[in-house]
DNA sequence: CGAGTTTGACCTGCGC
DNA sequence: GCGCAGGTCAAACTCG
C-alpha cells in the first residue's frame, strides 16, 4: 500500500518493524494542513454521485474511524492520482452542522495537476452528461415516488432555487482547456463562497488552486461514505457539479491551519 | 484483473 | 503507567 505511495524507506517495512516507522507517519506528522469546510444544501442529500467540486484528484480511501463526540465517522483518503503522492485528506461531517463537510488536506501533491483535467471539459463532460441524464431520470422516478411526502419540501426548494438564481454568478476559470478554449465555471451564489484566510481575498481561489487540494473524483468513493453519513452527496466531477448547482446550496470555506 | 472500498487490528500520542 | 482516541495497515471483498 504505502510502498506505492511513499518513497520513504519506512513505507514498505513489515508490520513487525512498524513501531518505529509508524511513529514518523502518525500524529506527529506536522505536514501543512488545509482545512476546507464544505457547506451543502439540505436538498443535496438526495443527489447521488456528486462530491465537492473543487478538485479532480483521484482519491483512495484507506480508512474510516468513528470520531468521538461526532455522530459521523471520518474517512481517510490518499491521493491515487500519482503513485508516490503523499497528499492525504480527511473527510468528516461537522458534528454541529450535518450539512457541513470538513475536509482536511495533508501534504501537498508531488505531481502536476489531475490527469483528467484536460479532458474534463470534453470527453469527461460528455460522459458526465450522459450519466447526468440517467441519474436525473432515476431521480425523477424517485421524486415521483416520494412526491407526496416531499411536496412541501419541494416547494421550498423551488422557492429557494428562485432565490438562488437571482444571486447566481459564474466565475470564469483562469484556466483554459484545449484549443477550443473551453471554460470551466464556478457556480457561485450567496451560499457558495470561498471564505479564505486573511492572505487570500474571497473568490481569489482560482480553479487551479482549488485543484491543488481536493476531493474524490469518483462517486463511489464518497458514495458509501456519504451514504453512511446520512446520504450526504457525492460529487463525481466538477462539470457534473456545475450542472447541478441549481439544485444545490453549496458553500466552501477554506481554512488553512497551521500544524500545532 | 486492476483499482478502489470495507473493516478489524494494530500502533502511537496524549491526557490523567 | 494506563486507557482512550486518532491514524494507518492490510486482507478480504466489491466493482467495472
Amino acid at each position: 500500500m504505502d510502498e506505492t505511495l511513499s518513497p520513504e524507506p519506512d513505507s514498505d517495512v513489515s508490520k513487525e518493524l512498524r513501531p518505529e516507522t509508524q511513529s514518523s507517519k502518525r500524529r506527529k506528522v506536522a505536514h501543512e494542513k488545509t482545512v476546507v469546510t464544505v457547506k451543502i444544501g439540505a436538498n443535496v442529500g438526495k443527489l447521488k454521485n456528486e462530491g465537492p467540486p473543487f478538485d479532480l484528484w483521484s482519491w483512495r480511501k484507506y480508512g474510516q474511524k468513528p470520531i468521538k463526540g461526532s455522530p459521523y465517522p471520518r474517512g481517510y483518503y490518499r491521493c491515487s492520482t500519482s503513485k508516490g503522492c503523499l497528499a492525504k485528506k480527511q473527510v468528516e461531517r461537522s458534528k454541529t452542522d450535518a450539512s457541513v463537510l470538513i475536509i482536511t488536506y495533508t501534504c501537498s501533491h508531488n505531481h502536476s495537476g489531475p490527469p483528467d483535467l484536460n479532458v474534463i471539459s470534453t470527453t469527461q463532460q460528455e460522459h458526465d452528461q450522459k450519466q447526468e441524464q440517467e441519474q436525473e431520470q432515476e431521480q425523477e422516478q424517485e421524486q415521483e415516488q416520494e412526491h407526496d411526502q416531499k411536496q412541501d419540501q419541494k416547494q421550498e426548494q423551488e422557492q429557494e432555487h428562485r432565490k438562488l438564481e437571482e444571486h447566481f454568478h459564474y466565475i470564469e476559470s483562469p484556466i483554459r482547456f484545449s484549443q477550443e478554449e473551453e471554460h470551466i465555471f464556478i457556480a457561485h451564489d450567496t451560499s457558495f463562497e470561498f471564505l479564505l484566510d486573511e492572505k487570500q481575498e474571497p473568490l481569489s481561489l482560482s480553479y487551479s488552486q482549488m485543484m491543488s487540494f481536493s476531493t474524490p473524483k469518483l462517486s463511489e468513493e464518497n458514495n458509501d461514505f456519504f451514504d453512511e453519513l446520512e446520504e450526504l452527496p457525492t460529487f463525481s466531477s466538477f462539470p457534473s457539479f456545475m450542472r447541478r448547482t441549481n439544485n444545490l446550496s453549496f458553500g466552501l470555506e477554506r481554512i488553512p491551519s497551521v500544524p500545532s
